[in-house]
DNA sequence: CAGTGGTCTAGACCACGTG
DNA sequence: ACGTGGTCTAGACCACTGC
């Protein structure tokens, strides 16, 4: 079913005004795929059709289509398990839950984690805020506080803005009775998939509150994370500002 | 010219004492391609042979050598252009200079930057450097202390560790006369390609003497980033302890 | 055993860079 | 016009998973 993207067999023309716009059949068919994983018609964690499938769905040869999905695993958008599948990402699963959390313990002990959930509300969003989520300045967001602890330290403070359209019922009670990674209440709940995140790093001192919810004295140095999280599109779904308490823990990076 | 990597028309019983070692053949040609890389046979900078011609040297097919030079692509150790050939990546060249610094103007405006060596001396291994380049206890490294300013502001104190045996000749005054990249002169003068490396970031205060050296208050955060630099084969070859003001710069990273 | 993704091949044609 | 990497195809066989 459905249209074969147009590549060849072009009449001059319409060749030459292409030409511009030229695109591989592959990124056409990973258009495509992305189109679908936006539109919710392969859910995450499930498997999407498999490539000999979707080859004579989209009208091209395997191969085209196994260079589309190559590329949206190399973005960890897909996975795949040879012998079984391809696999929608999400940020269930165990292995990955801490796919976007860079904080690691020094002495690489797993610590247990614990969440606190100390404020959530809906405000008119700051200018900031609204700029980096691409909203106009009256509209709603979720402003949600809380707290993490490893091994029962306070480690993560953490200040979560969400556009209030897309996440309507989102309270603290809900959020308090919920354990796991908020990632993956995001995606069961609202249907947005987390699926890339810029992340801005800086040194800063402990302000009065922040100081004394995290349990160090003010002026301690602290690292000062601020992320913006993307779902399909480059759609800004998140901004979340963190201070980081980097005694027994370090932000690890690999640069290539 | 030159060895074939068997893969196939082995007897049973080669085959199965290899299965066990399996590896496919575009993986052994990767490896051929990253001795040839380490050994020098091909510099930084300079193309490698043809597809085709890579692709008769090994007795495969080009489909084959095109899948391991596309993961040697990913890994940013070659550089493909279309139409030129397949290059080593370097660190040279204006567009990859700064590969391996995350620190980015808050403004984006690209800052003048300078470099001063304070400091250039040969010393026995202090243990945790000793361990983390594969050294021991009494090999000698060179410690090399600099300071890099942004439109003439002081902005990143470095102590760097560097293993004596391979960096030899390395004195302040080659260093104050070479205008450039650390990582360029690595290259070019003692033959050791930077390929990856790992952070650790946590936030400090600014003690007394490098307070003073990069205009701060003591008391300060600041971000201090330790760096483990490796070359082909996962060598570790430097190890770098960066103390970043981010008063006007920002630490940035993607996560996916 | 059947179905999935993974590897490997051979060949055709396209886009790009350089003479 | 030629050589390079880039795309696309068709088909064979392999390795892994689950019934």
């Amino acid at each position: 079913m459905s249209d074969k993207p147009s590549t060849d067999s072009a009449p001059d023309t319409e060749r030459a005004a292409a030409s511009a716009a030229y695109s591989p059949l592959y990124q056409q068919i990973k258009g495509l795929l992305l189109q679908s994983l936006d539109r919710g018609e392969w859910k995450p964690g499930e498997a999407i059709p498999s490539e000999l499938e979707l080859a004579s769905r989209f009208q091209v040869s395997q191969g085209t289509v196994r260079k589309a999905i190559d590329e949206l695993a190399a973005e960890n958008l897909l996975l795949r398990r040879q012998g079984k599948g391809t696999f929608v990402a999400t940020h269930h699963e165990a292995k990955v839950r801490f796919r976007f959390l860079r904080l690691t313990p020094d002495d690489g002990k797993q610590p247990v984690s614990g969440s606190q959930i100390l404020d959530c509300r809906r405000v008119k969003a700051p200018v900031d805020i609204a700029r980096l989520l691409d909203l106009r300045a009256a509209d709603i967001v979720v402003n949600l506080r809380r707290l993490l602890s490893f091994d029962q330290v306070p480690t993560i403070l953490d200040d979560i803005w969400l556009p209030g359209s897309v996440f309507r019922g989102l309270t603290a009670d809900s959020l308090s009775r919920y354990r796991g990674p908020l990632y993956a209440l995001f995606e069961s709940e609202y249907g947005v998939s987390m699926v890339r995140a810029e992340e801005k790093i800086r040194a800063m001192a402990a302000a009065g509150e922040p100081a004394q919810l995290l349990g160090v004295e003010p002026g301690t140095p602290l690292l000062q994370v601020e992320r913006v999280s993307y779902t399909y599109g480059d759609r800004p779904m998140e901004v979340r500002r963190g201070l980081y308490v980097t005694e027994r823990f370090h932000y690890r990076n690999s640069l290539n």
